[in-house]
DNA sequence: GTAATTGCAAAAATTTTGCCTCATA
DNA sequence: TATGAGGCAAAATTTTTGCAATTAC
């Protein structure tokens, strides 16, 4: 696992996920299967993970959904609408708190996620 | 949805959830069955859905693993390993922000989730 | 040339649903 | 006794895997 190799459909795979909005493996790949017929599904989870393993991308459990992937690997929380499910990047020190420190409870830290959940500006519209 | 019941099967799914430590549901189902063999999987699946919706339990979607629970609902934050998979709670004020914004990005809130990932006490240890 | 990678289909694993029966209020 | 809830098995998802064929290096 130490020799990666670059291939087409690595590049498609990133590419999609980078004009996509916190799509999910499955979602992803219905998009990219309109241009690329041939690219597998499988291969559309198997470099997902490789790339969120390498720290290329970032993979997100957001709450009631699938897990999803984020092209931004820039460290900045998620706000999530319950309803429509639309989600949308907030950066450290813009509404986050920036949460330097290294070690939490004992655990040393490598990675923080925060997950703003709630409604989102069109569906609070809606609602009035 | 207005008039729910108390069921013997709630009763011993939030009972088994407060002694467990954030399982899944199939890890509480697992648990419960040995004593309650006529138990169905559907009810825990269930029930732990309703009791999420209803705010008496909490959902969290741990990086990496399935939708787990937690029956302590005052506000508090989660270190995850990624090692090991153990979870443990970490409290507002102790390691934690309070985080008290109604509103981030005009998304009016409802829940915040705080995930810590990274290495236990235990798991650095043996890697030393 | 060799080993990583893909595609495909099958298998796993997880979660949801339908429907009939049971039991709570 | 009316109807919410549970059991069971089937279905629907989502994700993983085995393996032969392909292709990057």
């Amino acid at each position: 696992m130490e020799n990666k190799r670059n291939t087409e459909q690595k590049r498609v795979i990133l590419n999609a996920l980078m004009l996509a909005d916190h799509p999910t493996a499955s979602e992803l790949y219905e998009r990219i299967r309109d241009d690329n017929p041939h690219l597998s599904r499988a291969t559309v989870f198997r470099v997902l993970g490789q790339f969120a393993d390498d720290g290329v991308i970032r993979k997100l459990n957001l709450l009631g959904s699938d897990t999803r992937f984020d092209a931004r690997t820039t460290p900045h929380a998620h706000c999530h609408c319950v309803k429509c499910g639309r989600v949308t990047d907030v950066f450290e020190g813009d509404f986050v708190p920036v949460l330097s420190s290294q070690e939490v409870a004992g655990y040393k830290l490598l990675s923080t996620e925060i997950e703003f959940n709630g409604l989102c500006p069109d569906c609070l519209a809606k609602d009035n």
